[in-house]
DNA sequence: ACCTGAACACCGTTCAAGT
DNA sequence: ACCTGAACACCGTTCAAGT
């Protein structure tokens, strides 16, 4: 149940690219810590993962680490930390995947990449909605949005913000279907969209009143990849007329 | 510094459109209520403008009503719910603006707007991400996007499927300067991207290198007009080949 | 240097009792 | 019908003390 949490958790602790931790090297003086920056990352790592951000405390990682809640302190400033030390490491752990060569084709590969991936990984979008990339291993993406962007014409500057729209889209459409998947969970019947029209309002929504009935339909239909390379090809499209 | 709760509180309480309360008209009978739903409404919209979801609580906002945290809960079913309420009728507090009649134009119009306005209430935007859309004169909005979208051609499933799109433009940009908002409070420096990046790391991520002295004025200089203006051409660029 | 215990100032919500 | 009080099972974090 755990093991990919472990795995990703090895990643980090390897010794090779050591000098990327952001924790200054350790000298081994003092008492010997009994548990290590690692271990609580894992743990905290493997609680979002089955349970989401929500189930995630600082008492319930110390309980499982072993410890008392105040001796996590001494490894990490506050929750906020913790919660972006997850996130490191994370993105290693998905092989990059084999990219066309044409640079708009590659552009919607790669925005797929992103979204496919972080939709097997909600607890990242979570925990992402929080702070900011702090996961180096996923800038590979981002550059390759950007230089993809610039080989079809866009200057740096458009690059960077396409990029940014195109974040945008991805984890617009993450959120959303959270958003959904949670919904579903509960039998609550919170009345949303569909359900608050009457006739009465034909007038005002003729389009939404006429749509209601099929608009779980419509939701469910929504095709992440259609609708990028529509994106796609609106922002490249700027390059032709300066 | 509360007269913009106070006067969608009003529209709230307005008698006229009684029919549309969600909560099943009461008859007076029994003990008469001391405090009732609008007034609670009322208090938890301006703590959530003031301060944000962060600062609301039950407790909190039993206080300043005046009762018990418990007191709230006969008259609403948890804090979920206290939420969602406070969202509808938020809608109708902004002025309908002019809309030009290009339907290319217009769409362009009403995405801004609903930025323009979201923009300026960042509490709804907190609020929205925990459920759906509850406020019934928002959809407007809506209505018109799709109209737009199909009298450029696109289908009624493609009209929803570009409403969804724009709206997680218009959402993803709200939620990221949200961040950077919060992120420009905190004097404290986590490190986000160009400060992760190293020489060393030219060869990998050469534009991103390049770019890093200049991400802060780039990232500022994000016009959402404009990729906004991009997004929507993709998007009705789909009409054209079918 | 690393860990513990007790404490502070909070949460949302349930439940039994009051008027 | 409406409200109260006490209680349950939690939070993140500080602070003084232990080894």
């Amino acid at each position: 149940m755990s093991h990919v949490a472990a795995e990703s958790e090895s990643t980090d602790a390897a010794p090779p690219a050591a000098a990327e931790k952001p924790v200054e090297q350790k000298k081994k003086r003092g008492r010997p810590s009994r548990i290590d920056l690692d271990t609580i990352v894992g743990i905290a790592r493997r609680i979002l993962q089955e349970e989401g951000v929500a189930a995630l405390s600082m008492r319930r990682v110390a309980k499982e680490v072993g410890t008392t809640p105040m001796a996590l302190y001494h490894h990490v400033r506050d929750k906020d930390e913790l919660l972006m030390l997850t996130l490191s490491g994370t993105a290693d752990s998905v092989p990059r995947p084999e990219l066309p060569d044409d640079p708009r084709d590659r552009l919607l590969a790669v925005s797929l990449h992103m979204h496919g991936t972080l939709a097997r990984m909600p607890w990242v979008v979570e925990v992402l909605s929080l702070g900011d990339l702090t996961d180096k291993g996923a800038l590979w993406m981002v550059e390759e949005i950007i230089d993809s962007c610039m080989t079809c014409g866009l200057t740096p500057a458009e690059a960077v913000a396409a990029y940014r729209t195109i974040w945008h889209c991805v984890y617009g459409d993450l959120v959303f279907r959270q958003a959904m998947a949670r919904r579903a969970e509960e039998p609550d019947r919170r009345r949303h969209f569909p359900g608050m029209l009457t006739d009465a309002d034909a007038e005002e929504l003729p389009h939404m009143t006429a749509l209601a009935g099929r608009w779980l339909e419509l939701t469910a239909d929504y095709d992440v990849a259609k609708q990028l390379g529509a994106v796609i090809d609106g922002l490249l499209g700027q390059a032709r007329r300066p």
